[in-house]
DNA sequence: CGGTATCCTAATAGATACTG
DNA sequence: CAGTATCTATTAGGATACCG
């Protein structure tokens, strides 16, 4: 019964209240709040070149402020995406990688990614189609 | 060249700063915006059964405002997911449909869904294996 | 360098009341 | 019924300064 709504997607819920559909809307909700706000994608992107020390990852990101980079990695590292490491030099030098793990978001990556540009150009091009009406 | 980031999905992304990478972040933030927020799923869902009226859908969802339901209700439509037809009867009744372009959620859905059952069963799991110590 | 602490702004969500 | 208006609460994000 659970394979039941798996084949069946998340908008064929036949009945709102039913314990499977529940499932399947926090499902996407727990995903799309692990990867939400500004930062999430650009930070996996920066890192999926290879670890950073956290100073590299600012500059990479550009405009982050060390709070908010050091926030969002918290939050990277408690879901297991980002493993960070402490070097005994003078001074310290902390390096953040990627996990395995990781690589299990690339599936959903591409299919937003995917609809993300698809939709854009819908949407650009609906607007051109009002405007020369 | 378009394709050729396409199969390789997002976080393979060698140059931070390309074109194609920034196409692609782009691309997986607005599908992120598309969905967000604490309504658009469990909306997309409610209507999956078909049309419904304003107060409908607002029992459906329990506790949201008409306020929040209306600006919800205008995002899904300016993003072309739910039509709004008006009767005129008396009092005027209104209708929000979803239309065939909703469908096109479907594969970007049960990723998501997918994914994040699979990622909560696992943080649950590594609690316990944490608690356990 | 690798952060934390404090303060601040802007966006988002909600409560409540009201209108055609 | 189908919303809008107004006001308030919460949150995300940022500027700046500082510490080990």
């Amino acid at each position: 019964m659970e394979t039941a709504v798996e084949e069946k997607g998340v908008v064929e819920c036949t009945a709102f209240n039913s314990t499977e559909c529940r499932g399947a809307i926090t499902g996407v909700r727990d995903a799309l709040y692990v990867l939400n706000g500004k930062w999430k994608i650009p930070l996996i992107v920066a890192l999926s070149e290879g670890p950073l020390r956290f100073k590299d990852i600012q500059r990479s990101l550009g405009d982050i402020t060390p709070k908010i980079l050091s926030k969002e990695l918290k939050e990277l590292e408690l879901n297991e995406f980002v493993i960070r490491t402490v070097y005994s030099t003078t001074p310290v030098t902390v390096t953040y990688q990627l996990t395995p793990y990781s690589r299990s978001l690339d599936k959903v990556m591409k299919e937003l990614k995917d609809w993300g540009i698809q939709h854009r150009q819908r949407i650009v091009a609906s607007r051109k189609a009002n405007s020369s009406n």
